[in-house]
DNA sequence: AGTGAGATTTTGAATCATTCTAAACAGGGA
DNA sequence: TCCCTGTTTAGAATGATTCAAAATCTCACT
């Protein structure tokens, strides 16, 4: 079952939302809800099963109006692995993935602030990057990197 | 005009494809020569247009299974951006992408060992990777990263 | 309370890159 | 020549995502 937002989480959604233009809707608070209650990297009809637990008449076309609202005002971000469907991520701390060769599963991966910073030096004169991404094919034992996010 | 393969790229592609049992035909080498003869990262329609100068009857189904193929054997690396059309590097060498948002261009971008040995350090234990792929969005000046290649 | 404008949600259709299927094709032995 | 096997081909199917249009909601203003 996935639980209310915090008045933290709430108040953020609200203002992030505001900044574009954008309201708070009962969807929209669904499917955050949804991303920050399991941060396991969900697809859009992972986000969609799960919202429709608490919203059982929620459309997957609002799933992915909202999943691209949040994108939009920064509050989630998109992972894309290969060509399989996207995923999304409400870690906003620059951070890589490693997908899981054998289960399919997407961790965080902590991104140390000079290795980012060793990575856009390789960059040529004249390219200006607005945004890298690190993703890591391979196997886990076990464990994870993140086990009581 | 897309030229013939020289005759060092084609024992490449006769050795490649015979360690997985596999021969050369005639649409190989001419997928093969597409991609060498302009390193653009071209999708698979690119490769099928610019193929069939050569090859008027070659079929799109068959370029989705050369490129597959050489895939399978080491000969290209597929590169996705986004959920953009999958589009095909015979670069070997580690390197990452930088695909210029105005132009819509993939430039190949030099990787030095270290940084990527930098990389794999911040993995933590019990994660292994075979593979990284790192990928940057920006603007890039006019210049090429690999004008001469 | 009633209206109207604009945003949001919903349904169902359309898109389109990719994959699949099944039928031709090629070509090197037996 | 006749198989055997891998390859190519045309066309259909798939499936994630996007689009279009109608329905619903929000809310400011009367
Ligand atoms: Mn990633
Ligand atoms: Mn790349
Ligand atoms: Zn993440
Ligand atoms: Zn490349």
């Amino acid at each position: 079952m996935i639980q209310n937002l915090t008045e933290h989480d709430r108040e953020n959604l609200q203002e992030s939302l505001a900044k574009s233009g954008q309201k708070v809707t009962p969807q929209r608070e669904v499917v955050f809800a949804v991303l920050l209650s399991k941060r396991d990297h969900p697809t859009v009809d992972e986000v969609f099963q799960r919202a429709r637990e608490s919203m059982p008449g929620l459309s997957l076309a609002t799933v992915y109006n909202c999943l691209e609202t949040f994108v939009g005002c920064g509050l989630v971000r998109q992972v894309n692995h290969e060509r399989e469907s996207t995923r999304y991520c409400p870690n906003l701390a620059p951070h890589a993935h490693f997908r899981d060769a054998a289960t399919g599963r997407v961790h965080d991966i902590e991104l140390p602030p000079a290795i980012l910073q060793s990575l856009r030096s390789i960059l040529p004169p004249g390219f200006d990057s607005e945004a890298i991404e690190i993703s890591f094919l391979g196997r886990a034992q076990g464990g994870d990197a993140h086990p009581t996010l």
